[in-house]
DNA sequence: TAACCCGAATTGGTCTGACCACCTGACCTC
DNA sequence: GAGGTCAGGTGGTCAGACCAATTCGGGTTA
């Protein structure tokens, strides 16, 4: 039973898939995302319905592509759902996945900080105030930690490395859920505080202010989970 | 258009991929990981074979199955799978892949060895062990990178952060298709010595030491890829 | 007029059964 | 024994039908 991992001519979903990308940044631009049906995209592609549902289950899966029954396809941007959900598989207990998480923000989110202070175009900048004073702003909970994660997304996209960005908005995914069910972030006055620091420094480049501002916050949210560090091992 | 992210019922094949994730995990303890064929499990969970093919796909998409035409489907675990696909996407560019790969594990593998350091349990640390042997005695560049990268995903293994560890996987698994495609990692010499001292740290239990040895060992591969920091911006 | 309700049309979701392409393993030939 | 050959089984693709959710227009009602 051979099992390598040889290279093997693309199968027609693969291409289809292909085809559907293109079709996809195409309608994104003239037709509002809004894909053709399944039935008129089999005739269109020469391929069975089966061929089209299948690719298209697979972009979706991917992150590209939203699929409802009655309504029809729509291309989005979600390439982090497809992290978020291996993270959901693998560690499925809420409370060991925040723990894990913020460690994991604890090693990526300085090194983004002190790469966007070096970086950061002045169109980031300018997002990047416009979504601290969202969070100064925000009323409700909800939208209050949506603003927080922004600001943190932001400064990963604006540490002009793509693959830093796309972990931060799995992370941020991932938070999202944990905290909608019931953990609470740091409260708003210390996040807006911290998040300034951080601003100010990334503002005057000051690459290391910015990563000690970052850990200083990640060190104040932690606490505020109550999760001091170690948790037991055998 | 609704498009809410509303909590809708669990399809049909949502309930399929449970049934076979379940299936599954039996399957590889008793029969060496082999599925039962589309057409068995069609009839056995009592929905249709288009069913069964897309909970299939999509499993395989995750990364826990690998389906074969003419031979079936396998229990695997390639959890990392996803994640690895969505880099290659978002950034196509070798080249850039590998500089903004560097960036991440400079970030990322600091805080492994560090935790490593304090957490491993003993199991672990003889893996670690014998990885740094294997890298030793290595003779030809593919099992060097092969022992190479398994160094640094048992770090991150020990580390006891399940999320990191995924995280390290994909990284490994973008890195080794990187340098199999002609780029070089360090020289062999180098990087036995920087794992020693590495290996030492965490026999130690010094975790700031280990930190700092992983730190001087990735400036030394970033030195050898030939990408020295800040590519430009805007 | 405005809000509501209902039903036809449209969309993706599932089923069925057939055939194709590929892999495996046993048998056969040399 | 090494190699080729062939039958059976596997996933891959196809076609056409029906089910279920959504949309949207027209009619009803306050």
């Amino acid at each position: 039973m051979i099992l390598d991992t040889i290279a093997r001519p693309p199968s027609l979903v693969e291409k289809v898939c292909q085809s559907l990308v293109i079709i996809a940044r195409r309608d994104l631009q003239e037709d509002d995302g809004w894909l053709p049906t399944e039935r008129e995209l089999s005739a269109q592609l020469g391929v069975s319905r089966s061929v089209v549902r299948e690719a298209a289950k697979r972009l979706e899966l991917q992150g590209l592509l939203e699929i409802r029954q009655g309504s029809g396809m729509k291309v989005v941007d979600k390439l982090h759902k497809p992290l978020s959900s291996a993270v959901h598989m693998l560690v499925p207990d809420e409370k060991q996945r925040l723990v894990q998480l913020t460690e994991v923000r604890f090693a990526l989110e300085p090194e983004n900080a002190r790469l966007a202070a070096e970086r950061a175009t002045t169109a980031e900048l300018k997002q990047l105030k416009a979504a601290h004073e969202r969070l100064k702003n925000s009323q409700d909970f909800e939208t209050q930690v949506l603003a927080d994660m922004e600001f943190h997304c932001l400064i990963a996209e604006a540490s002009g490395n793509k693959i830093t960005s796309l972990l931060m908005q799995s992370l941020s995914d991932l938070l999202q859920t944990s905290l909608s069910h019931g953990y609470r972030l740091v409260t708003k006055d210390q996040a807006v505080a911290d998040h300034g620091k951080i601003l100010d420094a990334i503002l005057a480049r000051n690459a290391t202010a910015a990563a000690t501002a970052m850990k200083s916050h990640l060190l104040h949210a932690r606490d505020d989970l109550g999760l001091k560090k170690n948790h037991a091992r055998r």
